[in-house]
DNA sequence: ACTCTTGTTAAAAC
DNA sequence: GGTTTTAACAAGAG
């Protein structure tokens, strides 16, 4: 599941590869994982990356681009004359020869390098989108996480009006940007909060908690390049090392390494959570 | 063969 | 009207 750090992985990477570079064709294997015409974006060159909670957007010569989002098990790898190390191990990190039977579009550059959209559940996405209908999205998504505008305050007035788990609001996409189960989970390990705590029953100095243990795992997740517990990988398809540093995430079963508690597994608003009852209150 | 999984959204319910 | 809940999407894993 990429969230705000696999994301931002991608989208730092990309920078490197696609800026100056030149659309120069598009093979769609589903229909359904892409929306648009090619006229309107092929002979076009990449202005910029930016990207929007989850969302990527590749800025390209007259005001379009294409706007791409991975949801579950999207992937996006960049290929260039095909330098695949032969013999190589098969393992997490290893996405072989591509496309594969999960290749949803491919998109040509003029540098002759490949980018692959796989997304084994389909319902990822890559639409051709004008400047305007981006910078329009933009101001309706709410603030990113790592955004100045997600500031303390904000945070409070949110979590003091809300009667759902805590849980359930940190992963609310139209109040918070980038956070998915993973950072949810993990953050609220590290404040010591019980996921099904009503949200507006904590007390100040938790949501002050609360507050830093996002964002401090949220960085965590950047610097570690991301998450690869299930599909993820980076643009070079390689695995991130978030994983190597979950605090609760796909723990249960396991000692808590806080409090020597065995970690619990449950659905908070259908999603699968994962928290310590001994210290999580 | 059946259930479970997951991010987002649209629609329904409160 | 704003907030909350639920279902739907697709396909693989167990």
């Amino acid at each position: 599941m990429p969230e705000l750090p696999e994301v931002e992985t991608i989208v730092r990477q990309l920078r490197g590869v696609l800026i100056d570079n030149t659309l120069a064709g598009i093979e769609v294997y589903r229909e359904k994982s892409f929306e648009g015409g090619f006229e309107k974006v092929i002979g076009k060159s990449v202005s910029a990356i930016e990207r929007k909670g989850k969302i990527i957007f590749v800025r390209l010569s007259g005001d379009i681009g294409l706007m791409i989002h991975l949801k579950m098990t999207g992937q996006l790898i960049w290929r260039k004359n095909e330098k695949r190390i032969v013999g190589g191990h098969p393992t997490v990190d290893w996405v072989g020869n591509l496309p594969s039977s999960h290749t949803r579009v491919k998109i040509s550059w003029l540098d002759n390098g490949e980018l692959f959209f796989n997304d084994m559940r389909v319902f990822g996405w890559i639409k051709v989108t004008s400047l305007q209908q981006w910078q329009e999205l933009g101001r309706k998504l709410p603030h990113d996480v790592v955004d100045d505008g997600f500031d303390k305050n904000y945070f409070e007035k949110i979590v003091k009006k809300s009667i759902r788990p805590i849980k359930v609001l940190l992963m609310d996409g139209s109040l918070i940007g980038g956070v998915g189960n993973i950072y949810a989970n993990d953050a609220l390990w590290l404040a010591e909060i019980n996921p099904n705590r009503v949200a507006r029953s904590l007390k100040k100095e938790e949501v002050e908690k609360l507050y830093k243990s996002l964002l401090y795992v949220i960085n965590k997740g950047i610097e570690t390049g991301g998450a690869s517990a299930s599909n993820y990988v980076n643009l070079d398809g390689l695995g991130g090392k978030y994983q190597e540093h979950f605090l609760s995430y796909k723990k249960e079963g396991e000692k808590c390494s806080r409090c020597g508690g065995v970690f619990m597994r449950s659905k908070i608003g259908g999603r699968g959570s994962f928290w310590c009852p001994g210290c999580q209150k």
